[in-house]
DNA sequence: CATATGTATGTAATATCATAACAGGTCAAC
DNA sequence: GTTGACCTGTTATGATATTACATACATATG
């Protein structure tokens, strides 16, 4: 188990938004398990061996997975192979705050700020599947502000953007 | 056919985004058809019977309405039942800009400012499934400086929103 | 007018994504 | 040890979307 460390001083953690950035993916990785921990126990959750599992194969890199791909997985490590397997876990995932839903792609990424109260834009690189979870702060509060001049009261948002993230740009 | 009219100086067109309040609808749809008819002819591109009727449907009110609800409104009237005819009529409607996909549906609506160059973000509501185009220029360009210092470009981007109507916030 | 060409529509088959409903297993509280 | 809550396994089905090919229509050209 890898000691608990102090996010402010680790170079990992330090940087926001790094999908697109060169980085310690593993270190990105153990730490999201970590707090996951954290977070479902403090929840009262439980986060069991499927749970756990599904978590792992969505941090394994940034992107998204599909419910099937999911599945796939947990089918090769001996799970059940029934789609309610994987969309039981991903929507455990998601209300722990632990994953996400990408609208555009039908398909589920790790969160990557879990734990903390964050308004999430997604930026999807549509030549090498990549996503990065962006933070969208200012563009939901534009939004918001929009929605209250309609009299709107926005509950969730989506916000999704797709094009090409700068490794994708430099080889066209 | 109705007579040309100055959107400047009538009273339907001077709101904008008025999904939510209280219009002459009638006047709304009959102008996004005699639109999609000068947009289309600019284009180079045939508002045929089916892809003007498939639009007529999607005006009939503020609602986003599913390929396959389209595609039985299309059967009814004597056209094909299967769901190319109703998903290519749609796709058409899209890349005319006379509609737009709601992605959180997996719906269509049509569009409520064909013609202008808009960013538009769509206001759900959870209850009477209306769904109004908002214009989120400044949510958009927040945005597009988030994903600038990221060094991502954005081609497309989805910004929708699920809550509450002015109407369905009152009787709870 | 005849025919070639591009574009639109009709249809069948299939792929992909998602949920309902129920059965059985695990675990802790009582 | 029984109860009840929750999790997992399984079957079946529903909802959304695309591929591939055949046919019909428009219009451009000889
Ligand atoms: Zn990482
Ligand atoms: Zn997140
Ligand atoms: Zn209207
Ligand atoms: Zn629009």
């Amino acid at each position: 188990m890898p000691a608990p460390h102090d996010p402010a001083h680790c170079p990992g953690c330090a940087t926001p938004d790094l999908a697109f950035a060169a980085h310690d993916h593993a270190h990105c990785a153990a730490d999201a398990l970590q707090r996951a921990e954290a977070i479902t126990a403090a929840n009262g959750a439980r986060l069991t061996p499927v749970r756990r599992r599904v978590l792992e194969i969505l941090l394994e890199d940034h992107r998204a997975l599909g419910a099937y791909d999911v599945l796939a997985r947990l089918a090769a490590d001996g799970y059940g192979n029934q789609p309610p397997i994987a969309y039981r876990a991903l929507e455990f995932l998601v209300e722990q705050g632990l994953a996400h839903r990408i609208q555009r792609l039908n398909a589920f990424t790790a969160c990557a700020h879990p734990g903390e109260a964050h308004a999430p834009a997604f930026l999807i690189c549509r030549v090498c599947q990549s996503v990065a979870e962006a933070t969208a702060t200012s563009a939901r509060s534009a939004l918001d502000a929009e929605a209250a001049q309609l009299g709107f009261t926005i509950e969730r948002s989506t916000i999704e953007a797709l094009g090409l993230c700068p490794a994708c740009q430099d080889q066209p």
